[in-house]
DNA sequence: CTGCTATGTGAACAGTGTCCACTTTACGAG
DNA sequence: CTCGTAAAGTGGACACTGTTCACATAGCAG
């Protein structure tokens, strides 16, 4: 037998930070911001736990970064969610903003561990700036649409208000707030409703 | 000196799970519930840690209870606001139900902590009802719009659509992700919107 | 008075975030 | 090439947490 001079894992890991980032993402997806332990996600890495704190400040640090990265995945979901709409009927901004607001909670559904630790309150300096932010996206569509003439209230805060039910929406939904049978229906009312509070007669039928 | 007979607290506290759930309250006040720590409860009635355990089955539960009156003082709050729009102008379902929804978002910025633990997500078996609760207020005030003949929306899920509105107003202003300078901005864009998409067009002028 | 039961105690266990002095490695200056 | 310095990782400690257990106490029913 050769004499083994490299170790599976070497001292120093190449890029700690990712990968504990990552350890972080999968158990937040399992079991949001709780299920979070420096401990625990540097036991997968294979590392120590103080080796964190080269990376990070704290393990608020960590869930903040966490945090940017899960509201880009939200971010990316919405965006498909618009171009998979564009491809069928490219002149529908109406649609393309519905399909939006959709994407945004059925994430929020889909992976509510990741949701909930992507807007969790979090110290300003710590708070990791995410793009494209989901938030910026829900603008770019209304802008669309007030370009296109469909825009009944130009008050400032229209994106705003968009941003509050739909969010809204995806909090309680995700909470167990409301009834999970009454899902659809209840995305349905939000989106109608955000569509009659905010656009022109003619652009919701 | 007469011989102290009776101590301060004597060994029976007397109504130890108010007490405990007091505490619990003003910590989660203070810091919401991550601020809420059994011990430290336990310290503050001046009773050992594990006595918590013969009134709640652990920290969840004792959440749950302070959720739950989290919850009543909010509904407290919005029935309170109503009946001071009532004395001014008792004719206008339409004033009433925007308090309704601004005394919600109001006590969520007033009291972060309370609001932040009201709104947890619970296991279900340790779910403390509350009554009445917000959302009920809700539904009651759009009952009334609709019997006035100014809702214009009748499909099930219309009430819960302008929850779903001002409660995620309530959670992003809270949280911080929205500027808190275009706070009132916000509030009035919100229930703009949730007037435009539920009521009759002359509702709203 | 005598027990029974509800209530409160204190010590223990495992697990956590965070800090510290220390070791190991990588790398650039000479 | 060598060597020192700074970056990166270690292990152990501290204070704190939730939870459980055997035990102590007090009030109440018989």
């Amino acid at each position: 037998m050769t004499v083994q001079k490299a170790p599976a894992r070497p001292y120093h890991h190449g890029d700690l930070r990712r990968a504990l980032a990552d350890a972080a993402t999968e158990l937040a997806a399992v079991g949001g911001a709780e299920n979070v332990t420096l401990r625990e996600v540097a036991r997968r890495v294979g590392v120590s736990a103080s080796a964190a704190y080269r990376h990070f400040p704290n393990r608020e640090g960590l869930l903040a970064q966490v945090a940017s990265e899960a509201r880009e995945a939200l971010a990316r979901r919405m965006v498909a969610a618009v171009a998979a709409v564009g491809a069928g009927s490219d002149g529908a901004p109406v649609d393309r903003f519905r399909a939006t607001g959709r994407a945004y909670i059925e994430f929020a559904l889909d992976e509510p561990g990741l949701f909930e630790v992507a807007f969790r309150a979090c110290p300003p300096d710590l708070y990791v700036p995410d793009d494209p932010s989901p938030y910026a996206l829900l603008s770019e569509a209304l802008d669309t649409l007030d370009h296109a003439g469909l825009l009944a209230v130009k008050r400032p805060g229209a994106e705003t208000a968009a941003w509050v039910a739909v969010h809204g929406a995806a909090v309680l939904l995700g909470d167990g707030m409301l009834p999970p049978s009454d899902r659809d229906t209840i995305i349905d009312a939000t989106l109608d409703m955000v569509g009659g509070g905010l656009l022109v007669a003619t652009a919701h039928a």
